[in-house]
DNA sequence: CGGAATCCCAGGAGATACTG
DNA sequence: CAGTATCTCCTGGGATTCCG
């Protein structure tokens, strides 16, 4: 069995064994945890959008945080920008495999959050309540 | 009075609205963006810790970010704080069920990350090579 | 020991204006 | 249409200090 291609330049050593499997994770929970990247997955896993289509769907989101969120994810391999140097100019987002891949984890982690997201704002609302009581 | 940590910063609230899970996937999503959260829960997933336990194990992390994070983590339910009033104090922090449960998403999103590393490292070099060659 | 309070700064992110 | 550029405001987070 080789060494997996993950495994190079990271150091095993260390208090903490978690942290050599973390340094592979965290910039994946990085991008996971961005505020528009996953829901951007989310909407192109039905399909390819143009630019403008994306910021239609999704509400709030500016120009600027919208370029920037689809170029991470372009960066990351994610998906894959085409340009179709018309007059006026069209760009197509599409996900790859692998991002197509990443929809299976995120989710799981969705469904996880609306399992218990009943559970999770009760204990918000018990915590603030005893925070609140003592100033 | 204000509210130290940002406590009421998870807006449920918001303008997310197609998919209507998506209002109560964002607080999750965000919380497991984390830097330090998820981090956190794997340690807490072997065993309780005392604060100073954590931090010796959690490179890199401030005090302070350590305290926030924690106090996040309580917040939404996903461990608890039990302190022991000797001399000096004793502060103990233990996954909930609640917490105990969400290990398997984050797992599953974990693996999907080592699995996916090298790709995506490929990605993100090819992404910069052709950055760099248009300056 | 386990925090809370304060200071301070780099980077994130919105708004606006301009361009191929 | 699909960006870039710039400006500015705001927050996250490190360092430090003080406290029960």
């Amino acid at each position: 069995m080789p060494i997996p291609y993950d495994a190079r330049g990271v150091t095993l050593d260390g208090p903490c064994l978690q942290s050599a499997g973390c340094k592979n994770v965290a910039p994946v929970l990085n991008r996971v945890g961005d505020k528009w990247s996953m829901l951007i997955v989310m909407i192109l896993s039905s399909g390819p959008r143009r630019f403008s289509e994306l910021k239609r769907e999704i509400d709030g989101i500016s120009q600027r945080m919208l370029t920037l969120s689809l170029r991470g994810l372009e960066r990351d391999g994610l998906l894959t920008r085409t340009v179709t140097p018309t007059i006026p100019p069209r760009v197509d987002y599409e996900l790859t495999e692998l991002g197509i891949s990443l929809r299976a984890p995120v989710k799981a982690l969705g469904d996880w959050a609306i399992e218990h997201i009943g559970c999770i704002r009760a204990a918000q609302q018990r915590f603030d309540k005893v925070a609140d009581a003592r100033g």
